[in-house]
DNA sequence: GCCGTTGTTCCGCAATGCGGAACAGTACCG
DNA sequence: CGGTACTGTTCCGCATTGCGGAACAACGGC
């Protein structure tokens, strides 16, 4: 895939901005690069509507330029409207933070986050990032129910290593993918070594295909109480099934 | 304002593809750059979840990544969500199409579009599209509502001349500022040369600012229909007003 | 008034992106 | 079935573009 890097740190930049707005040292920081450098892509990201100064500050947030961009490529009604009230659901019954991915070519998306207000300790939000689909067990699961050629082609092609607890051993991902067709849902417990639980359930999109995976998360010192991984795995199970109702085109 | 080439045409093909998928080829033709060049800018934006390309096809569309990166931007309902059913209200009360731009520092962008079914001719959607606000009635009419230190603020700064119809004297930009005022609204009958009469009325967003613009426009030698226009004007200034309503924190 | 911090601008430099050419793949037509 | 046309990808020589350190302007706090 070729690589430019004025794009990849452009969007660096955007993805640091998805988290609330900052200046320009903050920005660099964070990423790595020259307060110069950083002026400059934010300057040119404002020239296309991408970041806008906030008012009465030097702060930088993302500009409605994009959302506009976004909006125009979603001409239905927007699939995070649609989830968001299964994850409100979801979290009012299970007492934890939900969520949800979309699949994007090999990639998957965290495109909404509903979270405990309550829970001084919960998961944070990666809403607006993105990995491969084999490093993450929602990626996981929603690779696992993509047509069978689809599977292969994926592990086929070169397994990125994204951390040191990526599988990428395509016998051992199989393996895992079986499981997971197997038991229906992916329970993750510290599998990214970040003592984080979670749940994760694919569900159908418009297309009639897999294009999504509903996901419950938190500390796994607290998540699932003991003897409710049954009543859990029901819930999610469940808001996955409606949810994929609701996208069935009749 | 910094130029970065990379990003301006990595934009461009956003741009494009924000109207609907499209391969390498119509994508050069359309932004003027060699295929390879095409091939390479959306190779860097596929790495980055900005577009895909299309299940078994070469064309490509905008991606999940960018949707997810906008709408981590819109914490609150989207701001689309809010406005469309006004537009459908008005659309269907006008017989015309109707659509909003929303600003972003000194330019206005093309945010939703309701179009009229039934109407063989009618004015191209221009969502995802972004001008200088003195370059569009949208954009005049939402400036002229602006703090007056805002206005002053951008009249005191290069006027980008966008096409030969763009105003760009300070003194005659003052007087028509003045002129929106005291009316209220903006008619724009063939403004552009571009045979398109439309009408303009700002609304105030969830900041209390006014923050957008609502517009129905349709071919001038329809619209308005003989004796239609007061109608037409209470209509829209009615529908700014309760749109206005709704933002307002309360 | 001084200091610390942020954000912007400048400019020498070389790395990066460019684009033409070549090539591979696919679909269509005779 | 072979030839043609078209699309999308890859390569590579080239030089333009983006980089980043330094300097500077602006602002807030003490």
């Amino acid at each position: 895939m070729a690589r430019v890097q004025s794009i990849e740190r452009a969007f660096a930049v955007l993805r640091e901005l998805s988290l609330g707005s900052a200046g320009v040292t903050e920005i660099a920081d964070r990423v790595g690069l020259p307060k110069s450098t950083v002026s400059r892509l934010l300057s040119a990201l404002e020239g296309e509507g991408a970041v806008q100064q906030r008012l009465e500050s030097t702060e930088y947030e993302l500009g409605a330029g994009l959302a506009a961009l976004a909006d125009a490529a979603n001409n239905d009604a927007n699939m995070a409207a649609v989830v968001r009230p299964f994850l409100l659901e979801l979290a009012e019954a299970t007492g934890e933070a939900t969520g949800f991915v979309v699949r994007s070519g090999r990639n998957v998306y965290w495109a909404d986050n509903v979270e405990q207000p309550d829970e001084a300790v919960q998961v944070k939000s990666r809403t607006g990032f993105y990995a491969p689909m084999h490093s993450v067990p929602a990626g996981l699961a929603l690779l696992s129910h993509l047509p069978t050629h689809e599977i292969e082609s994926y592990l086929t092609q070169p397994l990125e290593r994204v951390n040191d607890r990526t599988p990428t051993e395509v016998d051992e991902l199989r393996r895992r993918i079986a499981q997971i067709v197997a038991d229906g849902v992916l329970w993750s417990f510290d599998d990214l070594g970040d003592g984080i639980t979670a749940i994760d359930v694919p569900f159908r999109g418009a297309s009639g295909q897999y294009e999504g995976a509903l996901f419950v998360n938190a500390p796994s010192y607290r998540f699932p109480a003991e003897g409710d991984t049954e009543r859990i795995q029901q819930l999610v199970v469940d808001a996955a099934k409606r949810l994929s109702g609701r996208f069935k085109v009749h």
